[in-house]
DNA sequence: TTAATTCATCGCAATATTACGATAAACCGG
DNA sequence: CCGGTTTATCGTAATATTGCGATGAATTAA
């Protein structure tokens, strides 16, 4: 098939995916630790920083801006690129919440 | 072309990017918290908890173990499955070291 | 040994992702 | 208005992912 069964899972277990989605690729994570290196947004430009051409790179952010990691507004001829603070807040909670679950459970546990 | 230009990114950010593909399903999500919540490892049917095929979530499973959040070990007719504690533990530190940067770098910075 | 159970793997079809050249759209300086 | 710069989008090709039926391998119970 090729079509993920989103409608078997819940709505948390998705939106977690969709998230990793954004960060499973090492240009994407190449591009937000560049934003978040800069101190304030990146206007113009990401395109010199990553071995990629300009139409690869402008995909890439297309994806993190769909996902609502990376906001950008234009500003006159350049656009300006950086983190969008209350999602990029949001997502690393859920990912906390996968890899520290609730209260005594952690992956120490004994195994077979 | 549909390649990763792994080559153009460094060990770390691919490494980065392999955990998160590793989560960017939900049915992936969805195996690792069930594994989380179980007291140790799950014997038998993890297949029963999702609506998906058997063979599809042995697919998953094998993606789980090839990047090393998983470890299976056979156990009579069973296989049993339980997260791997230390690749679970480094992966959950190289996310939160790219959600929570060096010192003073935070998302709240001044944007245009 | 035989049948049942459990899980992995193969093979296929459908869809998604990645990469990039080419081109379009928007803006600025002159 | 006219080039130059910057970014988005289109189209295409190559590859990856997803899902599952069918089949195989290993074990257990009888």
């Amino acid at each position: 098939m090729g079509l993920s069964k989103t409608a078997a899972f819940t709505a948390q277990q998705n939106q977690l995916a969709e998230w990793a989605k954004a960060l499973a690729h090492p240009a994407r994570v190449a591009i937000l630790q560049h934003l978040l290196q800069m101190e304030s947004c990146v206007c113009g430009s990401i395109v010199n920083e990553l071995d990629l051409a300009q139409a690869t790179i402008s995909q890439h952010l297309k994806v993190l801006k769909q996902v609502g990691l990376v906001q950008g507004t234009v500003e006159g001829s350049a656009v300006c690129y950086c983190i969008h603070p209350e999602n990029w807040n949001t997502a690393r909670d859920a990912l906390n919440a996968l890899f520290n679950p609730s209260p005594a459970q952690n992956p120490s546990k004994v195994c077979c």
